[in-house]
DNA sequence: ATTGTATATTTTACATTGTAAAGTAAACTT
DNA sequence: AAGTTTACTTTACAATGTAAAATATACAAT
């Protein structure tokens, strides 16, 4: 008795037409372009709408526009991965390919790496998008460290690794390298720094 | 013929009233607590009374704010000069600084490096801000460089550092470190690896 | 067929915000 | 006393997120 409720493939479709239209809006005019009014503009429907779909609202929907973004990350640093490297090689081309991606695509980056207080233990699957990401980097050091006999923790290298790259990128794209030094060149010596650091121990 | 106009330096009186009062905001409830209606009712002055010494509104007001952050920042790291200890120790303590400073103060340390497109060619006097927190390390480095006969760019070798210790405590503040591994032991994972791979050079 | 009811969607409404524009008050000169 | 310039307030408005109410829809039961 009553309406039918749709079914789970179709609210998740619902879903996605969602999340597809505020990642467009975000696209062509950054986050101030995603609003509620504009997101249901475009798929035609009311401004309540979405909230059917995304009960948190705004919040959410920007939630899952952000672990898209982190997907789409996780999908270009895999390209990287070339079998017939060494594995220092190997990592060098993550290194690359992270910086490539930020430059690609610094807004999407910008919004990945945004801080909201408490979003991360609201929607976990940021999180998990995010390690993700970082998954065949630590695997890849995992092997590393192994073959090489270092003594630090893999994790922990794995992490100053990745962190060491956030930061570079993060700097440069709040404007606050000197412009004199590109990135390439300080992603080199950072690089070689980590590089003969990490192998001489 | 007319009303005084007030001295500049009432005037700047009354843009550091404004100043404090949205600090205090931004300090007891973060961004989203500063709004003009909130700083006015602080200051006992109508909604508008801000634009007269802040014409750019909202935004600029908030980039005072960032910028004495920043000032802060700075003061919070000369701390951390001890002119008896050697070179490397120095910068080991500047690097423990930072993090210091990140740790007790997240908000603002995110309220500093939060990116805003533009604005750092808007208001420069915040990149001239930040610079001046970077420019001790900076000389530090600038000598062991030429003590040690290191071959690499200073000012290269001086970003890098920064940037690593950067990433390492933004990684931390967005929640997207390993749990398991606390920020203190990763910054000395991170100290000892640039240091090995400086020295070997 | 009509009525009832559960679900889906829209409409309406409201509080909050930044800020433009118009209005008012104050203090000086003439 | 009148005029003018500066300081400040009041009013107004558009945009936004979203709560609450209203409506539409599609089925079941009678």
């Amino acid at each position: 008795m009553g309406r039918p409720a749709i079914s789970e493939a179709e609210f998740e479709k619902e879903q996605e037409r969602i999340r597809d239209a505020a990642q467009t809006l975000f696209e062509q005019g950054g986050r101030d372009a995603v609003t509620l009014r504009a997101i249901s503009n475009t798929i035609g429907s009311s401004a309540m709408q979405p909230y059917r779909y995304f009960p948190d609202g705004k919040e959410e929907i920007l939630a899952t526009v952000k672990a898209r973004a982190f997907d789409r990350f996780t999908l270009h640093l895999s390209n990287a991965s070339s079998r017939d490297l060494g594995d220092i090689a190997q990592l060098e081309a993550y290194c690359e390919r992270y910086v490539d991606f930020a430059l690609s695509d610094p807004s999407s980056f910008s919004l990945m790496y945004e801080q909201k207080i408490d979003e991360e233990t609201k929607y976990p699957e940021l999180i998990a998008a995010e390690t993700r990401a970082r998954k065949p980097v630590l695997d890849l050091i995992k092997q590393a460290v192994e073959t090489r006999n270092i003594e630090d923790d893999a994790e922990k290298i794995a992490q100053i690794l990745w962190a060491s790259v956030h930061g570079l990128v993060m700097l440069h794209l709040s404007g606050q390298l000197k412009p004199g030094n590109s990135l390439k060149d300080l992603g080199e010596v950072l690089a070689k720094t980590l590089k003969s650091g990490l192998l001489s121990n």
